[in-house]
DNA sequence: CTGTCGTATAGATAATTATCAATATGAAAG
DNA sequence: CTTTCATATTGATAATTATCTATACGACAG
């Protein structure tokens, strides 16, 4: 996976919101849908296979419905890959929160 | 900023492609202009726009020119507030190149 | 097998955006 | 002041994409 593919999947505030919300839990289609209301079933799928396609997201099958949750792991990595490109200079003081990055 | 306006202005093949020549050097666009091949001056001028505007560039003049390159510490803080909201079960183990995240 | 429920896909449309050619702006030189 | 050079802006166009409605698919119940 590239880092513009990264980027452009996690461009656009809607998937965002879903990313939110899939972040450390697992939630069904319907779940997604209803949180974050105003948005159409077909459209909250568009955006699932967006993130997927990304593998921004795991899948689980159960019954009717699917399950998606965040993948943190691919989140860490692309936003690793973002920095040694772009703030190769900053690797030693990486702002992850009160947290440095140290060797 | 936010992370929305971050991840649009890096969602670009051509955007990358100038973040990486204007990383860790001063250009001037015509420079720019120069090391992509096959793009046209106000293109490259919209795009360092868009950067600009996302505060992900440096700018100072110099005569007729004016040099960009590119604000590694705006980078640092954007993927550092992206891994606290998207991976937050991750950051304490971080794979920036071969170096982990710790307290 | 048939109906129902949850999700995905198709098709259409509107909005965004990447790009270029042409032109404006602005600084320095003569 | 006029010209020249570097960059920015305008206007137009093509490509991408976000969204919806309608429909197909796939699993389960009866």
């Amino acid at each position: 996976m590239d880092s513009v593919t990264f980027a452009k999947a996690i461009a656009d505030e809607t998937r965002q919101k879903i990313m939110n919300h899939l972040c450390c839990q697992w939630l069904c289609v319907s779940d997604v849908v209803a949180k974050l209301g105003g948005v159409s079933q077909p459209t909250v799928s568009h955006h699932l296979a967006v993130l997927r396609a990304a593998d921004l997201v795991h899948t689980r099958r159960e019954g009717k419905q699917i399950f998606y949750s965040l993948n943190q792991d691919a989140v860490a990595a692309c936003c690793g890959a973002l920095m040694r490109v772009f703030a190769p200079e900053r690797l030693d003081v990486v702002p992850i929160g009160q947290i440095n990055v140290q060797e």
